[in-house]
DNA sequence: TATGGCCTGTGG
DNA sequence: CCACAGGCCATA
C-alpha cells in the first residue's frame, strides 16, 4: 500500500530504531513468509545493522558485514517497534534486536515480501526505472521513457520500470495536479505536459514526504485531492470527481480539469 | 500488453 | 453476498 513517501518514512523510522543494533533472533509468523526466506535469515543473527535505506518501494536493511535484508510492503505492510515481545495484531515477522527492541512486520493481507542477500549475491533482479524524486530525471528523459509505452499514462506511471515509487494514489494525484486525463496515451504526451506531470509527481510526493515526519499513513484521507473522492467536488472547479477502472485499479479524476 | 493470483479485511 | 483495497509477479 505504501508508495514512495510512506516507504521513505518507514525506512527512516526503521533506521532510527535499529541502526547500530545487533539482530538477536528472527521468527516468521505467517506461511507466506516462510517460503524461501527463512533459511537465509538465520545467517543474519548476530550481525549489526549499518543503516536502512529506501530503493524505489523497497527497504534495504544493510548489515555491517555487507548482508542485506530487503523488504517490500506491497499493499498493507508496516513496521511496529516495541520494547515487549508481545505480537501486535497482524504481526507476520518478528525480529529481536539488542537493547530489547522488538521489530514487527505488521501486514493484515500478508502480501509483504522479505529477501535476504549475502554479500556479492545479487537477488533476482527487478527492473526499476529512475526514482521519481531523482533530480537527474527531467521532462525529456521521462518523455523518452514514456514514448514506447502503448498504454494510458496512468498505467505507465504505475509501471515501476518506467519511474520508480509512484503508486495508485499519487498517480491520480499527480495527474490531477498536472491537469492530464488518466487515459491519455503515454507515448503521445507533449513535452510541456510531461514537464507538468513531473512537477505534479514531485509536488504531490514532496507534500506527502513533508507530512511523513513521523511514519504514519492511512488515516487522513483529506490529504488527497481526488483519490477516493468519487462524487465529491473537485477542489479546483467543483465538478464531481469521477472514478474509472484502468488495469483493474480505480482511477479518480476531474473530467473538467483533466483533458486528453 | 492484459490477466489471474497472492492474502485478508472492510464496507456497501 | 459482492466489490474493492496505496503492489507486484507469473503467465498467456
Amino acid at each position: 500500500m505504501p508508495e514512495l513517501p510512506e516507504v521513505e518514512g518507514a525506512a527512516r523510522y526503521l533506521d532510527a530504531h535499529i541502526a547500530g543494533r545487533t539482530l538477536r533472533a528472527v521468527a516468521w509468523l505467517h506461511p507466506s513468509l516462510q517460503r524461501g526466506t527463512a533459511l537465509h535469515a538465520d545467517a543474519l543473527v548476530g550481525q549489526r545493522v549499518e543503516r536502512v535505506r529506501r530503493v524505489a518501494k523497497w527497504q534495504e536493511i544493510l548489515f555491517v558485514d555487507g548482508a542485506v535484508m530487503v523488504v517490500h510492503f506491497r499493499m498493507t505492510g508496516d513496521w511496529a517497534v516495541t520494547t515487549r515481545a508481545t505480537a501486535p495484531t497482524y504481526a507476520r515477522a518478528h525480529f529481536t534486536f539488542s537493547g530489547g527492541r522488538h521489530l514487527w512486520l505488521v501486514d493484515p493481507r500478508a502480501l509483504s515480501r522479505i529477501e535476504v542477500r549475502q554479500p556479492g549475491v545479487l537477488s533476482s533482479n527487478v527492473r526499476v526505472g529512475p526514482d521519481a524524486l531523482d533530480p537527474a530525471l527531467d521532462a525529456d528523459s521521462l518523455r523518452a521513457r514514456l514514448s514506447t509505452r502503448r498504454i494510458p499514462i496512468k498505467q505507465a506511471l504505475l509501471d515501476q520500470s518506467v519511474v520508480a515509487g509512484i503508486g495508485n494514489i499519487y498517480a491520480a494525484e499527480a495527474l490531477w495536479k498536472a491537469r492530464i486525463h488518466p487515459a491519455a496515451p503515454a507515448s503521445q504526451l507533449s513535452r510541456a505536459r510531461v514537464a507538468r506531470l513531473l512537477d505534479g509527481v514531485r509536488w504531490t510526493m514532496g507534500l506527502a514526504l513533508a507530512q511523513m515526519g513521523r511514519h504514519q499513513y492511512g488515516t487522513a484521507t483529506d490529504r488527497f485531492s481526488v483519490y477516493d473522492r468519487e462524487g465529491e467536488p473537485c477542489p479546483t472547479c467543483g465538478t464531481r470527481i469521477a472514478r474509472i477502472t484502468q488495469g483493474q485499479r480505480s482511477t479518480y479524476f476531474c473530467r473538467r480539469c483533466q483533458r486528453s
